[in-house]
DNA sequence: TTGCTCCTCACGTCACGTGAGGTGGC
DNA sequence: TTGCTCCTCACGTCACGTGAGGTGGC
């Protein structure tokens, strides 16, 4: 089991570009496990859910920022560092806002394809 | 009827903010019908519309350009200047794109929401 | 040695946000 | 005259894209 696997690699898998996942190790969002000798970033099994679960929840994230604080409280209650309760409370809050979001943005994917709909119409429309 | 509508009124009913509205302009995808005599931009009903269809479709678009171009192939088509055919072929290939990018927008957005529901349930399992 | 993959700067880009300083119209 | 809304620069920001020049490991 080669629990460690190069940047490309994890691109591939996730579906992230290598400047994006850089990017997110540069704001600390994910920072491989490890490096190679020669420098290169080695990433676990761990490393790509986390990729993953960020590509997962960005359509829905206000920022970056606010990713970060979402996933620090999902890590603290995991690794039991801090209070339970008030870190159930923060994650729970975190949670229904981009629920939130998530409603406003299926909202405006109606609306998008209702609009995309009209325009069909119009283009056979005026090419008969 | 007042038919023209400073860019504060019409930035509160389409739901954009003024310098949204201004950089649209910039770029040459909106332009206000009229201006008053001290400079103040007004707005029509059919700017207004405009502004309306640019931002339902903004979430599936993949740039303002390539937005814009889509416009042009509407207007075009709406105004009889060009090959109605060859506008109409254009305007549902534009159309077309935009609604892959539904599908896969659509796709995200249930992903987040099965990402979300997994937080939520951590976030109150963790509390007990 | 040759490829292919990776590395670190570092500047560029897109779609705006955010004041700074000034004017218009009821 | 006082507010409120608008105006034009113009610099800042966020989330990356895109080379430039160099190294690592099978």
């Amino acid at each position: 089991v080669t629990d460690h696997h190069q940047i490309g690699e994890v691109a591939q898998t996730v579906g992230l570009s290598l400047r994006t996942i850089r990017y997110y190790e540069e704001i600390g969002l994910v920072t491989p496990s490890g490096r190679s000798g020669g420098g290169f970033r080695l990433y676990t099994e761990a490393d790509i859910a986390r990729l993953g679960l960020i590509k997962d929840l960005k359509p829905v994230a206000s920022s970056l920022e606010t990713m970060g604080e979402l996933l620090d409280c999902a890590d603290r209650l995991a690794s039991g560092d801090g209070d339970r309760g008030e870190l159930g409370r923060r994650l729970g809050l975190a949670v229904d806002q981009a629920m939130q979001r998530c409603a406003q943005l299926q909202t405006r994917l109606d609306a998008a394809r209702d609009a995309l709909n009209r325009l069909a119409a119009v283009a056979v429309e005026r090419a008969r």
